[in-house]
DNA sequence: TATTGGGAAGGACATATGTCCCGAGCGAGA
DNA sequence: TCTCGCTCGGGACATATGTCCTTCCCAATA
């Protein structure tokens, strides 16, 4: 992690993000510009939390563990998102480990400024709650969607949701192999019933399996098999 | 439904629950008190909330539904919590089925006066940001339970965390079967897989079961069973 | 007391999913 | 080019969980 002492792309990027109306001017000194480089950690499970962030520039992956060592990716997330909100209002340490996918910048605050500046303003406490409440109803869904439904309908909603997500020019009906584990760790199943499950979906010609990708091929019979449930928010994204 | 026009009987849950200082003036004569019979349903998936509600007597239980008609109960609750919150936030269709388990009281306000006197005003956004954040932490924990760890582990915790919930008198390290229903969906099982897991308890000579009773014979090696996992928040509340 | 209807537990089987492990393919370095 | 070691896909098996159906028990009623 490196601090960016730029405040000039401070500025930028609080425009860039119409974040002006949501930080007030006592708050500004105190907001910090940070980066970090690819695979690092941002935050880790069970630590305390000095700062709220938010992501401005780059993706980064959500996900938590547990004691017996398994992995559960909780989400991936793009620009404009907030970490470390619940546990700034909880006052908890963070319940999951944020790790940098792409190069990213953050712009951090402590909770001590935003306790002492920002409690009573209520731009920055409907700003917190509508990224709350958008992470809160992108879980509820996942964990209804994880628990009641057989790993094809998770895996068919995924590949749904990411492969036609406008957002992210890397996906465009198809995803890479590289990341079939993380893959298996966000659906919740084990990389080996992932693979019996991809090879169902060949044999069946809903996608087709290069070394490289994978490619849907039918898109409405995929649906069909994903039978109406969606993996992400009415955007695309990818909330907590 | 039933409106109860008994100002003073609102004022004194206002108190009881310190919500003097979460409702502001102009929104108090928007404050109506509902009470609902047990079994009544106070909100059903999909529909179009007029209201945010809060519940301050009784015991509710929310639950969704699949498409397929599977039921997975979310929690149940007990006061104070807030029902609509994140509905009335987004916007959005009610995301759960709400329904009575005891008689219940709810304070109910309509999102057009929550909109034109509560949005500036930032206790009553603290109290909501509070309130989330707190279902969001409850909501990941019981996630990542459902997801990663068997219904063996789950079952453990569960029990535990209900039978010794001091918030509730009729569980003292037992829990009643007639409900074992709930218990299956609420830990996201079938009824049969639940009674399976139950059995298998009692061999070991964790639990003990009578024609009205699951009693908890060994609360340490049950412990040891929910592998460090617990189902409710510190207050032992469930919160949704 | 005999009858019947319903709910609850458990048996039998099917399916979904996890674990362990092996063999093929591929890239790095000798 | 050859070999070593690594990663990935998939086979074989074990386990977890779901579905369907039968049996049993009890309570309400004739």
């Amino acid at each position: 992690m490196i601090e960016i002492k730029d405040r000039e792309l401070l500025g930028h990027y609080l425009q860039l993000h119409q974040l002006e109306s949501v930080f007030n001017e006592p708050l500004l000194p105190h907001l910090t510009l940070y980066s970090f480089e690819q695979e690092e950690l941002i935050c880790g499970q069970g630590e305390t939390p000095q700062h709220m962030y938010v992501l401005v520039k780059g993706k980064i992956k959500v996900y938590t563990n547990s004691p017996e060592g398994k992995t559960l990716i909780i989400s991936f997330k793009t620009p404009l998102e907030v970490i470390g909100d619940v546990e700034y209002i909880r006052g908890t340490e963070f319940l999951n480990t944020v790790e940098a996918v792409s190069p990213v910048i953050m712009i951090g605050v402590q909770h001590r400024w935003l306790d002492k500046h920002g409690r009573d303003y209520a731009p920055l406490l409907r700003f917190l709650l509508e990224k709350i409440t958008r992470k809160f109803y992108f879980k509820s869904n996942s964990m209804s969607l994880n628990v009641m439904q057989p790993v094809e309908v998770r895996l068919a909603s995924y590949l749904l949701s990411v492969s036609y997500d406008e957002s992210d020019a890397q996906f465009k009906g198809e995803l890479s192999t590289d990341n079939l584990k993380d893959v298996a760790n966000l659906i919740g199943t084990s990389y080996r019933h992932l693979n019996r499950v991809i090879r169902q979906f060949c044999e069946e010609g809903l996608v087709e399996r290069t070394k490289q990708w994978i490619v849907i091929k039918n898109k409405d019979a995929l649906s069909k098999r994903a039978n109406h449930h969606i993996y992400t928010d009415q955007k695309g994204e990818q909330g907590q």
